[in-house]
DNA sequence: CAGTTTCCTGGCCATCCGGCCAGTTTCGCA
DNA sequence: TGCGAAACTGGCCGGATGGCCAGGAAACTG
C-alpha cells in the first residue's frame, strides 16, 4: 500500500444532536485519511443521526397491516394488494383504514410517508 | 479534560461499496474515543453511503413538478395542492401526469416512493 | 365460558384519481 | 421571427379510494 494516489474519503456529517455533532467533528477531523466535507460538497460518505424523538414507540401495527403496508409502499392498488395476499379488497380497505388511523394519515399516500419517516418500513 | 466518564460514541457502517466500507473500517477502528457498532448495537450514529449508480442524473424535473411533488409526499390531494400553488385542479393533474411518467410510477403513492429513493425529495 | 383482539367479508356511496381529448399563454433560444 | 418547452386550463369518464354501515370466524386470555 502506502500509495499517496489514494485519495482522502470526504465524509458529511448529519447529526441533529449538536453536541453529538461536535464531538464526532473533532474526532473525524484529526484522522489521517479523512477529511469532513465542506458546505455543499459531495462527500463519499454521510454520517446520519436523526434525532430519535419522532419515534417513542414502535406504533402498534399488526401483522396484516405492515403486509398492506409494505405492498402500498410499492404503489400497489387495493386490488392488487388483494390479490397478492389473497383477501378480498373490501378487507384490504378495512385494513388500509386502520393505517390510515394509526399513522395519523390523510391517504395512502401520505401513511407511507410517514411510515417511511418512522422506519417502521423501509423505503 | 481527560474524564473518562465520556462514553465512546457507537458507529454503524451501511456502506455499500465493499471497498470503501474496508477503508472506513480500518481508520475509524482505530481513532480513540469511536467505536464501530457489533452487530445488531444500536449505534450513536450510522456512516451511510448509498450507491450512486441508483440515480445516474437527477431526473429531469421542472420547478413547478417539484412544487407538487413535495406536497404530494405530504399527503395533500390535488385539491389542496390547487389551492397552496393557487392554479386549477386540472394543472395539478396535468404536473401529477408528468411526475408519473417520468418517475415511472403507476399512483401519486408510488410517485413519491420513487421519488424519495432516488434522493429527489427528501421524506 | 365470556370477552377481547385480529382478521376477514359484504354493500353503499361521495369523492378522488388518472388518462384522454382539446386549447391558451409566456418564455427563451435558434 | 418562428419554434419548442413549460405552464396553465377545460371537459369527460372509468376506475380507485376511503368512510360508513353491518356482520362472522378463529385465537388467545381471564
Amino acid at each position: 500500500m502506502s500509495e499517496d494516489t489514494t485519495p482522502e474519503i470526504v465524509l458529511a456529517l448529519e447529526i441533529d444532536d449538536p453536541a453529538l455533532a461536535d464531538r464526532l467533528a473533532t474526532l473525524l477531523g484529526s484522522v489521517a485519511g479523512l477529511r469532513l466535507a465542506a458546505a455543499g460538497e459531495t462527500a463519499a460518505a454521510t454520517v446520519v443521526a436523526r434525532d430519535p424523538r419522532v419515534m417513542p414507540e414502535d406504533i402498534a401495527l399488526t401483522q396484516r397491516e405492515l403486509d398492506v403496508l409494505a405492498l402500498m409502499a410499492e404503489g400497489a392498488s387495493n386490488k392488487m394488494i388483494a390479490r397478492r395476499l389473497d383477501i378480498s379488497v373490501h378487507t384490504v380497505k378495512f385494513h388500509v383504514g386502520s393505517l390510515l388511523d394509526k399513522l395519523d394519515a390523510t391517504g395512502r399516500t401520505d401513511a407511507v410517508a410517514h411510515a417511511a419517516r418512522r422506519g417502521v418500513i423501509e423505503l
